[in-house]
DNA sequence: ACACGACTAGACCAATCAGTCTAGCCCCGA
DNA sequence: TCGGGGCTAGACTGATTGGTCTAGTCGTGT
């Protein structure tokens, strides 16, 4: 009972991520979102009864599982913190430079809510949380303590949420690359 | 000449900013700018024939404006690069609390538009890096060789870029402020 | 063979969007 | 006092928005 049915919200799923990054939640129409993911409108209301908003936080989720992934294929074979940390800056360099067009981080596009609009802020939160959760237990399992691996994982996460911004805006995924150099010497 | 127009004209600019900044560029609808500002669309077109766009871009250079004003505020009478940065940190901490809602960076929420639009990531791409040049000069002044002042100002400016993506998720500016003691110790 | 739920399909709607246009106000120089 | 340009004022338009609704298809269990 799913190949189909999955299909469809998979679809709809990533093709929203797709140009969520690419113009933002509210510079994005359902219509293209529909037409990219060759559904009809009835089935978007079908597998995301709020509609919009139910498809953002979706593929937000969506989104962070894959950066979960690839915090622990960075880390996975590093001796060191900033070994890892450097493997993992040039893999979102990279992902920067995969599009054809220069994306958004992926989950900061979805803050650009309404200011009311708790339920977006409070789940980007808990995605960003967890992205800094996960790479502080490879900082732990690589020697550190408790409050160094929170601090520098912090530390980390929001040096490339800026560096990517600025990588948008100068069209180049060099300052990803330099952030390493600029943290660990 | 000017008492009547440039009023008009500022408070569009601001409204349109304060807009920009909590609900992005798609998010904020002519309307709602021309309600709060008390003007008719007239106006608007008639100071800005672009429309939207060419308000989006004034705002921008009047937001960046101010950023330059605070950094050098900041600068000013600090003694070290690490006490300038800290207070300029604390500045933009207030800075973030001080509206009602949680407002995001000023220039980020311009790069939120179609990847086509090679004019408003332009202009942003220049008005953030004449933020760090800004703070560059002050880190020369301060004792800095060119590269290492360079260096120094963009790793500050992307991080407290990504610091202020993380405290709007989190409706808190704690993390802009313990900026300065991760990258300063 | 039948029925039922999951899903697809797209017509349709009110609201809102950015932008255009004409009319008129108001001030200032002649 | 008249004329004209800078500016205000808002009605209006066509396109697009997110969302609702009904009809119908398809697969499956009975």
């Amino acid at each position: 009972m799913k190949t189909q049915s999955t299909s469809t919200r998979d679809r709809l799923i990533s093709n929203a991520a797709r140009l969520f990054r690419r113009t933002g939640y509210h510079g994005t129409g359902l219509a293209q979102v529909l037409a990219d993911s060759k559904s009809p409108k009835g089935s978007l209301y079908h597998h995301f009864p709020d509609g919009k908003s139910d498809l953002a936080m979706a593929a937000a989720s969506w989104v962070s599982a894959g950066m979960i992934r690839i915090i622990d294929v960075s880390f996975k074979d590093a001796d060191t913190f900033a070994d890892g940390a450097t493997t993992f800056c040039y893999k979102l360099a990279k992902l920067f430079e995969s599009g054809d067009d220069w994306q958004a981080c992926p989950i900061s596009a979805m803050l650009f809510d309404g200011p009311g609009n708790d339920k977006f802020r409070d789940h980007a939160d808990q995605l960003l949380t967890s992205w800094s959760a996960q790479t502080a237990e490879h900082g732990r399992r690589l020697g550190m303590d408790r409050a160094e691996a929170d601090a520098t994982s912090e530390l980390l996460l929001m040096t490339i949420q800026g560096a990517w911004t600025l990588a948008r805006a100068r069209k180049s995924a060099d300052v990803i690359r330099r952030i390493p150099v600029h943290l660990f010497g």
